[in-house]
DNA sequence: CACCTAATATGATTTAAGTCATAAAATGCT
DNA sequence: AGCATTTTATGACTTAAATCATATTAGGTG
């Protein structure tokens, strides 16, 4: 979300994660500002019995883990790559700086920041109160429109698991497995050999 | 959130709702920077079978409704006055020209739009994975924490009806009661002639 | 290519929260 | 003060999704 160019004249270095690594935990302090060079990171948290809860998935360009850095809070969730993944990082100082120095970078910031919010507001309602088919439609909707550039009409492949759309929606593997079904007797989804397309 | 002086200078005019009336709905489009000067708005969604789910609720001071003005999409959620209420409105261009004359202000909205993402993440991390209770709790410490700015150890008075509660965790009117009495007997919340205190 | 692990699949059973019905207490209005 | 509405409260019953068990298929790796 800020050019990379941005980010390493304020003194970016770059992190390397092999897949499964981690970046940060719930709950430790954030000092520096990060954004996906390229892999794919995860923020997750898991509940009291261990069953995972995904926040979003970042990939190549997207920044995250900024809230905790403007607001002086501990992260609320974990990072961890899922899959191999080179990261820029600059100091929270210089995050600071930068934003401070080029306007544009910061308004790009919260624009970042306002689509972040609406996600999880169309996320939440979802979570809170459609069923399990309802639920998982609108989140490949919205990675077909929003992470994808896909036109509506073309086919799109959603490249996730029936787990991560579970941890995603806060669903079970197996009502995520029955409810894809379900949707594809109904023609609102594809599958061919095993992956998903809408 | 911005300084009401400033909302003034950059032509700032006053909206006047009773409690019930809609200030917009899902879907429409954006046009406006609303902040709250009196009274109290929520912002709200219905499923497919009318249940309600609140997104948040805002009070004196607190603006809402703005990630749309950024990212160009429709509202994603109702605007109701809960309480009667009195709202400061500017225009789309006023509101961009403020930010960009105003980089301290510009922040203080980023910051704003970062705690409101936090709280989104804590939350959605609650409903989808956490028993009622849990949840219950979660939220009721938040709105301690952060609406209120009472400290950890004084008792704190819920100002939320059962039914706010449901709608605010997705849950039912029957089950937050029921949660709210179980967590009384556990000793995690006190209820003095019905009203709940943390 | 064979093996190991991850992902998908499906049936049977359980259970927690939702639903429904009904009531009592509190609050607000005229 | 009296009536209507909202909020809180409780019990009985239902149900959808979670849980558990187990199997099959696919994909990656040495």
């Amino acid at each position: 979300m800020i050019e990379e160019q941005l980010l390493l004249a304020f003194g970016a270095h770059t992190i390397v994660l092999k897949k499964g690594e981690i970046l940060f935990e719930e709950g430790a302090t954030a000092k520096y500002f990060f954004q996906v060079h390229s892999g794919e990171i995860k923020m997750n948290n898991f509940n009291d019995e261990g069953k995972e809860f995904i926040q979003s998935i970042f990939g190549e360009g997207n920044c995250f883990g900024e809230p905790p850095l403007f607001i002086d809070k501990p992260y609320p969730a974990n990072a961890v790559a899922i899959a191999d993944s080179e990261i820029y990082a600059i100091s929270k100082e210089s995050f600071f700086k930068l934003l401070y120095s080029n306007p544009e970078a910061h308004l790009n910031m919260t624009v970042n920041l306002a689509q972040r919010l609406y996600y999880k507001s169309v996320m939440a309602s979802e979570i809170s109160s459609q069923e399990p088919e309802h639920r998982i439609l609108k989140l490949i909707d919205y990675f077909k429109e929003s992470i994808s550039q896909i036109q509506p009409d073309e086919k799109y492949r959603v490249d996730l698991t029936r787990q991560q759309i579970a941890d995603l929606t806060g669903l079970r593997v197996e009502t995520v497995i029955r409810s894809i079904k379900s949707l594809e007797k109904k023609g609102l989804l594809l599958i061919e050999n095993r992956k998903v397309f809408r």
